[in-house]
DNA sequence: ATTTGTTCTTGTCGG
DNA sequence: AAGAACAAAT
């Protein structure tokens, strides 16, 4: 093997084995050549055996990479080592090991809709109002406390004077105790779980300890509490630990990433070494300097400043359209333009804020007939047919799990409706069972009527029929024989719409991938077969060889790269996202998210903005996105040749999009007072100057409509933003 | 009485 | 798109 094709640094990197590591790697820096190369050095040099090795990283994509890379450097049996995800790699340790801290190995996995459903129970269990405490504001905190390490109790305790927040506490504890009871592990608890194994008991923590000589952890500025001590638990005296990460390039602090677990590396590890990797092998200079210049003006960051011997390349075009239709068609245009040039369409990528701006996209390339992926959005496993067969498998495998059997009861339709449900539910929680328990001893039951009985003995007859076979029959034949059992195939066969159809196709596909898994993993258990399923991410479910244009968020773009990027929507309130412009810490994360979109681009890099647009059926005006104004003279601002372009003819427009579209109800109960309301009010659009009496000159950042007013948000100067209700607010306009 | 089907509302970031 | 509220069907 040779290491020639290392530069001076990767090269320190790849020599230093003993001991902490931090590689602050910039963007296109080539971080993972340096620990594939360094795991390959350190089995070949070092004569280390490779299970004694630990890589964890933050996709199953980036895992498999990482073993691909290593097997094409050196002849090794990769699969001794330990490549995998935080969550993978827990759940490897906790099937063997879960008993010790009183749970059985065959537990559920429960996903966001799964905890949700739990939440609502919870709430609903303690006679809270929903609209009070809501279920996703709830597992919010119950999520955010749950990486902090706080216990139910102690909440509650810290709370104990906030009525609302003592009531979450009381939620919170019911959410745990039911997930107990279903034996079941939510996402964060697979990271605090084993860290409870391992503190616990000192029999497994130094079995870890002594297995893992070497350990390595990918993206490491977007590790969160949990995981930091997790990795400290893996750690001996003096530990050889390779961390890689990018401050400028932390994106998760919503997730509960700790920016502070990169920043403190050097206190938190005696002795560490701290190497940067500054030279990038991916983009052009031209395309650098415009990602440096917008991450330069983050305060809480370790100074790096990326550089290519690459040319400067062509320049990074801004362009701003009028409408976001035109907008979209502007980038279609430009990926026809880009193709007749010789790019190929899976050079190219479309790189968005959130979600809901795909549509858009899509329309056009389905329209210009040019292939396309999107990466991310409704996801195959997300749906419904393919979550039922889920519930289903899950449902045999651990019985306990109320969610799973809920889900299940009544699909395809058996007539055991809601307030059966709801019944069962009641006299489970009352008798301390399990619902698969009560549906198997009806007898005792004499709330419900014949009819009902009758339903649910044929339900729990199917189920213990199915969980007779877990056993004796491969995933893919149980996968039928659910499907057969349950009706649930000729359900959709009757049915006979197309989406019924598509349905079909959807759920042959999972089949097949079960197919595939038993071909792969010839030992494989349903167990292992249902926490894959459940642990794979977005990118993870993406083929590299896919052809056509690709679309997803820029969440889902970091650390992939494209030839040509268009990175669009750079406007306020979008890009930076509405909910970030109130606090400097958010928008640094926003600018770090306009990095990593930046640095994604090898060669071409066009950047686009929207005057007005239209969002859930709404038109709105915008603002240029304050990042374009922070690449400063770094980019070329192009016109759009389909824009109108006199100002006067842009405030006409944007005027009469705002005070456009009352809605329905005021429409009809009170036409003519709305439209004088509305005309006396002050006439203003996003971008005007306006006075305040007390917070003095400031500029309107968003009008919105509310009833039969507008709530605007002024951008003031020196006082920061204010939401405003504007019939209410002393204002007036600066010329 | 209970389940199933239909219409209307509501929320509205990101993995 | 999912849930609530209401209407229709069993």
């Amino acid at each position: 093997m040779n290491y020639i094709d290392l530069n001076d640094r990767q090269r320190e990197a790849l020599l230093h084995t003993e001991g902490p590591l931090l590689i602050l790697a910039g963007a296109g820096s080539g971080k993972t050549k340096v620990i594939t190369n360094k795991i390959a050095y350190l089995i070949e040099e070092k004569k280390v055996f490779p299970s004694k090795i630990l890589a964890i990283t933050f996709t199953n994509k980036a895992a498999n990479e990482m073993k691909e890379r290593v097997r094409s450097l050196i002849d090794v049996d990769v699969d001794a080592m330990w490549i995998g995800t935080f969550h993978s790699i827990c759940v490897r340790i906790l099937r063997m090991n879960i008993e010790r801290i009183n749970y059985t190995s065959n537990f559920s996995i429960y996903d966001r809709d799964d905890q949700i459903t739990v939440v609502k129970e919870s709430i609903k269990e303690l006679n809270l109002n929903k609209d009070v405490y809501k279920p996703r504001g709830v597992l919010e905190i119950i999520s955010k406390s749950k990486n902090e390490d706080i216990k139910p109790d102690e909440y509650i305790n810290q709370n104990y004077m906030d009525f609302y927040a003592r009531n979450m506490g009381e939620v919170y504890a019911l959410y745990e105790k039911k997930l107990k009871e279903n034996n079941a592990l939510d996402f964060d608890d697979l990271i605090l779980k084993t860290v409870e194994l391992l503190e616990r008991d000192e029999e497994v923590r130094n079995y870890y300890r002594q297995k893992f000589e070497h350990v390595f952890v990918d993206e490491y500025q977007d590790t969160n509490t949990s995981q930091y001590k997790l990795i400290k638990l893996f750690c001996r005296e003096n530990p050889n630990i390779t961390v890689v990460g990018d401050n400028d390039q932390s994106i998760y602090k919503w997730r509960g990433a700790d920016i502070s677990n990169i920043l403190n590396f050097e206190k938190d590890f005696k002795n560490a070494k701290v190497i940067l990797l500054e030279q990038n092998y991916r983009s052009t200079s031209n395309i650098l300097t415009v990602a440096n210049e917008v991450i330069k003006r983050n305060s809480d960051r370790k100074d790096k400043k990326l550089w290519t011997d690459k040319d400067g390349g062509s320049d990074v075009v801004f362009m701003e359209y009028r409408t976001s239709i035109e907008e979209e068609k502007g980038v279609i245009e430009k990926i026809l333009h880009m193709n007749y040039k010789g790019y190929n369409y899976s050079d190219m990528a479309i790189l968005y804020r959130t979600n809901a701006q795909s549509r858009g996209f899509e329309e056009m390339l389905v329209r210009e007939k040019i292939p396309y992926k999107i990466i991310g959005g409704l996801r195959f496993y997300d749906r419904k047919e393919v979550k039922d067969i889920i519930a289903y498998l899950r449902a045999i495998q651990n019985p306990s799990d109320d969610v799973a059997i809920t889900r299940i009861i009544n699909v395809p339709k058996r007539g055991i409706g809601l307030s059966t449900v709801e019944k069962l539910n009641a006299y489970a929680s009352e008798n301390n069972l399990s619902l698969f328990e009560v549906i198997n001893t009806l007898e005792e039951n004499d709330q419900l009527n014949l009819r009902s009985k009758k339903n649910i003995k044929e339900f729990s007859n199917l189920m213990n029929l199915l969980i007779s076979h877990k056993d004796e029959l491969k995933i893919s034949d149980l996968i039928e024989k659910i499907l057969y059992e349950s009706g649930y195939i000729k359900d959709l066969e009757t049915e006979n719409t197309v989406e019924a159809r598509t349905r079909i196709e959807n759920i042959k596909e999972f089949g097949s991938t079960a197919v595939s898994y038993e071909n792969d993993n010839e030992l494989g258990t349903l167990e292992d077969f249902l926490s894959g399923v459940s642990l794979l991410s977005d990118v993870d479910k993406t083929e590299d060889s896919e052809r056509g244009v690709k679309l997803m968020t820029l969440h889902a773009a970091k650390g992939l790269e494209f030839k040509v990027v268009y990175l669009v929507g750079l406007e306020e309130a979008l890009f930076p996202t509405s909910r970030a412009l109130e606090s400097d810490d958010d928008i640094e994360e926003e600018r770090r998210l306009c990095y990593v979109g930046v640095t994604r681009a090898e060669e071409r890099l066009f950047i686009t903005a929207a005057q007005t647009r239209t969002l859930y059926g709404k038109t709105n005006p915008t603002l240029r996105s304050r990042f374009i104004a922070e690449m400063g003279n770094t980019i070329e601002i192009v016109e759009p040749q389909n824009k109108i372009d006199t100002a006067s003819k842009n405030l006409v427009e944007v005027k009469d999009l705002t005070t456009y579209k009352p809605s329905k109800v005021t429409q009809s109960f009170m036409p003519k007072k709305t439209e004088t309301e509305k005309k006396e009010s002050l006439n203003v659009s996003v971008g005007d100057k306006v006075a305040h009496k007390k917070w003095g000159e400031g500029m309107i950042v968003s009008k919105t409509e509310k009833g039969d007013d507008f709530e605007i948000v002024v951008s003031f100067d020196g006082k920061g933003l204010k939401k405003l209700m504007m019939s209410f607010a002393p204002l007036t306009v600066v010329k």
